[in-house]
RNA sequence: GGAGGUGUGGCCGAGCGGUCAAUGGCAGCAGACUGUAAAUCUGCCGGGCAACGCCCUACGGAGGUUCGAAUCCUCCCGCCUCCA
């Protein structure tokens, strides 16, 4: 009775802060309300795939869902799908994935576990392996798993339904994704130190997640509930974030990083990540939401504060305002940052080789570019001859190139 | 198993024997404007070369025809469709 968990409907609240899916809200409250009587917390497992060892903010989104339950007095169960990632997901039409190997899954699992705590909280969380399951269960019981299923079930899921429609491949292990991921539901269940109540998962993962609910049915287990967040729109404030789409910020970037990306996203994006990526109540949002339509208060105010919260998430309030004096002096006075990168190189010779050899440019065509188009700046003055030649001098040069790379290079 | 189609630069998509480092769109980069926002305008957008010209690499892979191939032929590989 008196198990110190918050009411019902106040766990709701937070829990369906963000949410896209949620089935169902009457079986979570009941969910709620049971485990409030008997005091035990409810089981959330959330699955992840180490295939790619670097967290993002859009992983984040998930990770503070799971730190909402936990906030709550919920137990997590942080689930490594070391078993599928082995089998290796080539979701999307990408070239095959390369298979990982044992070591290299536990490799990215470890970073990736590392890298997980700096959200959750390590205490109540439970880190558990598919393989623990999937591997004894052997061909022939993934062909009874197979058989769970239709084609006609799974063609259903709407990013398969598009592919065989657009006339792109679709393997044969991908329809099993889902039904194999439905089995560590089902698995988890039924071992008493689990269990799994909720499942949590990116929207994407919607389809997957219900596989696992009716699966659960079908062996007569109570089905779990499904929950998901949206996917993060990445900087560019188009496609999802994504390492390899480059719009993303990672949970290991530096102060500054995180800051100037931040920035950098498009206004209309800054109020999802307002409530996907911070705690700032959605009240106050939707009241600097009005402040900004008015004209009462700059947009880019309101994005000052993302960018804070955000940065002081990762390396602390101190840091947060660092990055923001930075970035004020660089691009708001046009000023220098606080560390420059030095490098010392033998001269003379050309600026577009020195450029590219000193890293700020991918090659000396490129250099050739940026200084053609004014964009190379040295000791502060605009270079338009990439055949300039920096003399042997005792003091670096400053080096500027666009508006964020700079070098002190010292000639010898 | 049979028949047919298709494969171009990060993506989409033209080109179908020379004038193609390859039209166009998107993305990206830089400059102007600004708030490293959006919108807009301008330029760039394989690499190398003391260089306004030359060289190298590139149109799935390997050969071949030709003075010359992204473009034609052969084989191979991937993907797709239809029939079985």
């Amino acid at each position: 009775m008196a198990s110190g968990f918050a009411p019902v409907d106040e766990q709701l609240a937070l829990l369906k802060r963000g949410v896209v899916d949620l089935v169902s809200e009457p079986d979570l409250a009941r969910k709620l309300e049971r485990s409030r009587a008997t005091g035990r917390p409810l089981a959330v497992k959330a699955g992840f795939d180490p295939s790619s060892p670097d967290l993002h903010l859009g992983h984040t989104v998930l990770l503070r869902k799971m730190r909402h339950f936990q906030r709550l007095g919920h137990r997590v169960i942080f689930l490594v799908g070391d078993f599928t990632a082995m089998i290796g997901d080539p979701t999307g039409k990408k070239a095959t994935r390369p298979q990982l190997t044992r070591e290299q899954v536990l490799e990215n699992a470890e970073t990736y576990t590392r890298q997980v705590f700096r959200i959750l909280d390590r205490e109540a969380t439970v880190v558990d392996w598919n393989s623990r399951w999937l591997a004894p269960m052997g061909s022939e019981g993934l062909i009874r798993l197979a058989g769970k299923w239709t084609l006609a079930r799974m063609m259903e899921r709407d990013d398969f339904r598009t592919r065989y429609q657009n006339q792109q491949p679709i393997s044969i292990h991908e329809l099993l994704y889902p039904l194999v991921q439905a089995k560590d539901s089902v698995e988890m269940a039924k071992l008493p130190e689990l269990g799994c109540d909720v499942e949590l998962g990116g929207h994407d993962q919607i389809f997957n997640l219900l596989v696992g609910r009716d699966l659960m049915r079908e062996e007569g287990l109570e089905p779990q509930v499904c929950l998901t967040v949206p996917l993060l729109v990445g900087l560019d404030g188009a496609e999802k974030m994504s390492k390899s789409l480059g719009n993303a910020i990672a949970v290991e970037d530096s102060a500054k990083e995180i800051y100037g990306k931040t920035m950098s996203i498009p206004d209309a994006l800054m109020w999802d990540w307002l409530l996907l990526l911070t705690e700032t109540p959605e009240t106050e949002i939707a009241a600097e939401g009005r402040a900004v339509a008015a004209g009462e208060r700059h947009p880019k105010a309101v994005k000052q504060r993302l960018a804070r919260d955000l940065v002081a998430q990762f390396h602390g309030e101190s840091a947060a305002r660092d990055a923001e004096a930075e970035f004020e002096r660089i691009f708001a006075a046009g000023g220098l940052p606080d560390e420059i990168p030095e490098a010392t190189l033998r001269g003379p010779q050309p600026l577009h080789g020195l450029l590219t050899e000193a890293g700020l440019t991918p090659s000396r065509k490129e250099a050739q570019r940026l200084i053609d188009q004014g964009a190379v700046s040295i000791d502060g003055d605009t270079v338009r001859s990439w055949s300039t030649e920096l003399q042997p001098r005792p003091e670096p040069y400053l080096l500027k190139v666009g508006k964020r790379r700079f070098l002190r290079l010292r000639i010898r």
